[in-house]
DNA sequence: CGGCAAAAGCAAGCGGGTTTGCTTTAGGAT
DNA sequence: ATCCTAAAGCAAACCCGCTTGCTTTTGCCG
């Protein structure tokens, strides 16, 4: 960013705002002179910046998400899983948490990148797992940590299943126990 | 329907390929007379009948995926788990099936309604693990088959990460290792 | 075979989303 | 403090998706 705390960083952060507040109100149709006109922002200024709606929609739902559930650094590897678990659950009970997540996989196109997104969320949990190594724990993989606990926790949101409470500390918990007994077939 | 084998059938199976055409090629937000035209269809006709273009890609998205990875009936839950997961994995790496879930998932609003694809899927499983409990296996729930199988195969499409051949199979004996009078290898 | 009604086709008009050239503002640099 | 440029605001025109009243076709049924 050319300009980080200026007029641009507020034009952009109400123009977020507009949209994930949209979006929960259930106005998913939304075109962008009505964004615009929430954000008290120019149409033309959205059009310059973000050139479609599509665009807009995937920047808000990344730099949204980006700042959810952290993965702590407990120095053991249960703690940070369960805390890391626990915040991916609540940000999924959150009605923006759950429009957000909705909008990224909607906006997602047939493109190959992984998405940046959920790469650097592979990086972080590839990192506590290290630590968890380096400290003789035993550890699952990245991709066992993602179909075991986050797919299960995401699909609930996609399809508009209910997420229990205690949903992402039971999904740590299966995860772990299948480790001494050894993972896959 | 008031005419099943007509002309109305006709257009509709012409609409709906053209969806699927269009998506496959990249075209996600093709408008409704751009998908009229591809159809050779009026683009009146699209309007009256499905009223939007999120009501028209639902319904193609869940019409064409009704079709796909029925559960058999083999007498064994391990081999009917088997032969599903694998019609769903097979589905997963075709184009087509990949951007039907994705188009699924987009045009699914905040309704409340569990969605009827996933409900009646939903359906076919329990009738599965009956059969199975019937004939004195032991069974997982719903629930599980949906957390350990297919969360991580719909997450991997919708997330746009690989689908190894044989992932299916592999989730699947995941899940039965889970299960309490199984085995734990 | 012939009528009937549902659905498709047609055409014209409306509305709003998008584009574009220019002006104005504001924040950083000198 | 002043200049300078990037970004926002403005207005007008264009494009196109959508609506609507009507006509035409088609397939089911008597």
């Amino acid at each position: 960013m050319t300009r980080p705390g200026g007029r641009s960083a507020r034009v952009r952060d109400a123009v977020h705002d507009a949209v994930v507040d949209l979006l929960v109100i259930g106005e998913i149709n939304a075109a962008i002179p009505k964004i615009a006109e929430k954000a008290g922002v120019n149409p033309t200024s959205v059009y310059r910046r973000w050139g479609s709606r599509e665009q807009l929609l995937l920047d808000a739902a990344v730099t949204r998400l980006r700042a959810t559930s952290p993965i702590p650094d407990t120095g053991s590897l249960r703690e940070d899983l369960l805390g890391w678990a626990e915040g991916v659950e609540r940000s999924m009970c959150d009605p923006r948490g759950q429009i957000l997540l909705r909008a990224l996989v909607a906006t997602l196109g047939p493109e190959k990148e992984p998405l940046e997104h959920l790469r650097a969320r592979g990086e972080d949990l590839q990192a506590a797992l290290d630590r968890a190594t380096a400290r003789g724990e035993p550890a699952p993989s990245v991709e066992d940590v993602l179909d075991f606990v986050l797919a299960p926790l995401y699909l609930r949101v996609l399809f508009r299943r209910p997420v229990e409470p205690g949903t992402g500390a039971l999904l740590v918990d299966r995860l772990l126990s299948s480790l001494p007994a050894g993972r896959g077939g």
